[in-house]
DNA sequence: AATGTGAATGTAATGTTATTACATCAATTG
DNA sequence: CAATTGATGTAATAACATTACATTCACATT
């Protein structure tokens, strides 16, 4: 999935994403589009559910934020579960994959008959930089 | 801690969370509140606050929803992260710890000098009963 | 018993995040 | 050119959470 399938919005809102550094919200996303024809919400909702069904964009449930992805060409949506730092100083994120906590997880899940749909794993705290 | 040393509302929101088959939202609770004088959203949250600083109570961060703690009196949030899993047909939700995810975890973070806060690990998925 | 203190509560208003509903537009295809 | 499908525009509403300020309660000190 590159860049360049997307439509007009998924496009922008991709772009706002990518140029940030750190997670925004639909609603700042927004804002740094209205300039662009962007009015509501569900403009950037829309985009933005597209974005992670190409696995582009994560979404940060523990801060109702997006980010964009670290390293969309290697497909990270699809091996596997991905975990998070989150700077609560700066916003810096940092992603990374774990097969070790993978595994464990879904060793406690099967043991369950526990059927695994979306894992969210995110440590919030304060990165080097703002120590 | 025991459930005894709680205030009034305290004590309500956690009988109301405590006698749940699955995590309420905020405004769930304040709904069942309503006979016992709760009128506004932030009598809730003030209980939530102090039942989470307890111990008595978990955040779910991907669903926005509260439960009550399943092993209360061995302080669980006093003895390392505690990962859950969550149904999304019924609710059910699980709640354990692992010790090599946590180490994982906290390795990843020294790695890095990345001062760990909260951490959330949270699948949804499907129960066995909803299979 | 009166007073002082900090924690908890009551209430209203507001802020933030996300979805529903419905009309329209654009690209594809048979 | 219909017909279908996916995307967009817009308004309204729902769902989740916090700020601000006044009041009351618990309890220790006098
Ligand atoms: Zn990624
Ligand atoms: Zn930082
Ligand atoms: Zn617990
Ligand atoms: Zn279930």
């Amino acid at each position: 999935m590159t860049t360049q399938q997307l439509t007009k919005n998924q496009g922008l809102v991709f772009d706002v994403l990518s140029h940030s550094d750190s997670p925004l919200s639909a609603y700042t996303i927004l804002d740094k589009l209205r300039d662009n024809g962007f009015r509501a919400p569900l403009q950037v909702y829309r985009a933005l559910d597209k974005l992670l069904e190409f696995g582009l964009v994560h979404r940060l449930e523990s801060i109702n934020a997006f980010v964009a992805c670290a390293h969309p060409n290697e497909g990270c949506h699809n091996h596997g579960i991905t975990a998070f730092t989150i700077c609560e100083t700066c916003g810096k994120v940092t992603e990374f994959h774990d097969h070790v906590i993978e595994d464990r997880l879904k060793a406690f899940a099967k043991d369950r008959n526990f059927k695994t749909g979306k894992t969210t794993i995110e440590i919030r705290g304060t990165c080097a930089g703002c120590a």
